[in-house]
DNA sequence: TAGATTTGACCTTT
DNA sequence: AAAGGTCAAATCTA
């Protein structure tokens, strides 16, 4: 393990968690709602366990000229040669794209990997970015003996932020419904904290923001032009009927305080938050979802596009080390948005 | 035109 | 050597 590298992720870490924790100072002296206060103090006891983790595994090395990589910087700055080398800029890069390829490979193997199961039936989880994080697929591998392919994805920020997490969707065989979603690698892009802590609930739709705050689900008259405003909304979308809220038993999904009820639209707007959620039963690792009725397309969805679907919207309920940003998802469920399962099932 | 996805090639791991 | 994982050019889409 490389020691200065861990050594700028346990800073990131460090000060997330000062930032954090200057929020909710902010939040105190403007004594708001609790929910604010306690998913920061959440996401702050969260940093600071992954800052300890961090801390722990750093072994102090000695510093070895071989050892070191070029810089600490994120993977996506160039080096800063010192070296008066002959060697031309294009064979510096591809060194250095060795090099990098190398150190990624060998940290690669020490970030924290855990595995959720997700359960879809007949549900329709939106696309896009649901899970709280932007997710690139980089990949796409038929696996020995598995009879779908595996979806690799990388956080969107990685060349910007240098975050490292990645995930793989693997929809399993024997059941078609069921997806193994494997995460490397917390989150270390930081995201704006505020936008992420403000449900849609209180977030009227006059919001502006494409990241974090979508106005609510809309009907419109086509439905892949409403699929498409879907997908860029980064909310996660659970369509099912109105009267679909009470086929959720309160103990498989406890929703969060923000949950509400809009009779206007006859829909239900809701946040679910693993802070309510880690303190309920979750059907070891399932997440299961079942409205009654859900139609997307008029014509039948490939397995592939299921797929993403559900690498788009599960949530790391399980992670050893749940990322605090995840408390900051919520749920929307509406009755204009109709699944018909056996377009995606059949 | 920028960002996302697809997919064959290449690299690493076992 | 085979399988898994990643890269990157080509392609697609908004």
């Amino acid at each position: 393990m490389n020691g200065a590298v861990d050594l700028g992720s346990l800073l990131r870490l460090l000060f997330q968690a000062e930032q954090q924790t200057r929020q909710l100072i902010g939040e105190v002296n403007a004594a708001e709602n609790h929910y604010h206060r306690e998913v920061l103090l959440q996401q702050i006891l969260s940093n600071l366990k992954e800052a300890i983790a961090t801390a722990k595994l750093m072994e102090p090395e000695p510093p070895s000229a071989s050892h070191l990589p070029p810089q600490v910087q994120p993977s996506s700055s160039p080096p800063v040669s010192n070296c008066s080398s002959p060697r031309s800029e294009s064979s510096e890069r591809v060194l250095f794209k060795e090099h990098e390829r190398r150190e990624m490979c060998k940290k690669r193997k020490t970030l924290p990997k855990w595995t959720n199961r997700v359960r879809v039936v007949g549900g329709r989880l939106a696309e896009g970015l649901e899970d709280g994080h932007s997710w690139r697929k980089y990949g796409q591998k038929e696996i020995l003996g598995a009879m779908h392919p595996r979806g690799y994805y990388r956080c969107t920020h990685r060349n910007t932020a240098g975050c490292l997490a990645t995930k793989q969707v693997q929809r399993l065989d024997d059941d078609p419904c069921v997806f193994d979603i494997t995460y490397r690698g917390d989150h270390t892009c930081l995201q704006n904290p505020q936008a992420l802590l403000t449900p849609a609930v209180e977030e009227p739709a006059t919001s502006q923001s494409h990241d974090r705050s979508p106005p609510l689900l809309q009907e419109t008259e086509d439905p892949l032009h409403e699929q498409q405003s879907q997908a860029l909304s980064s909310d996660f979308f659970l369509p099912c009927s109105s009267n679909q809220m009470a086929s959720f038993p309160p103990q498989s999904l406890a929703f969060s305080s923000m949950a509400a009820v809009d009779h206007n639209n006859d829909c239900y707007t809701g946040s679910i938050s693993p802070l309510f959620i880690s303190a309920v039963t979750w059907d070891s690792n399932h997440f299961s979802v079942t409205p009654s009725h859900v139609a997307v397309r008029p014509n039948a969805t490939p397995d592939s596009e299921l797929a993403e679907i559900v690498s788009a919207a599960t949530l790391p309920i399980n992670s050893p080390r749940m990322n605090a940003n995840f408390m900051q998802d919520h749920v929307e469920l509406s009755p204009s948005f109709n699944f018909d399962p056996s377009n995606f099932l059949g």
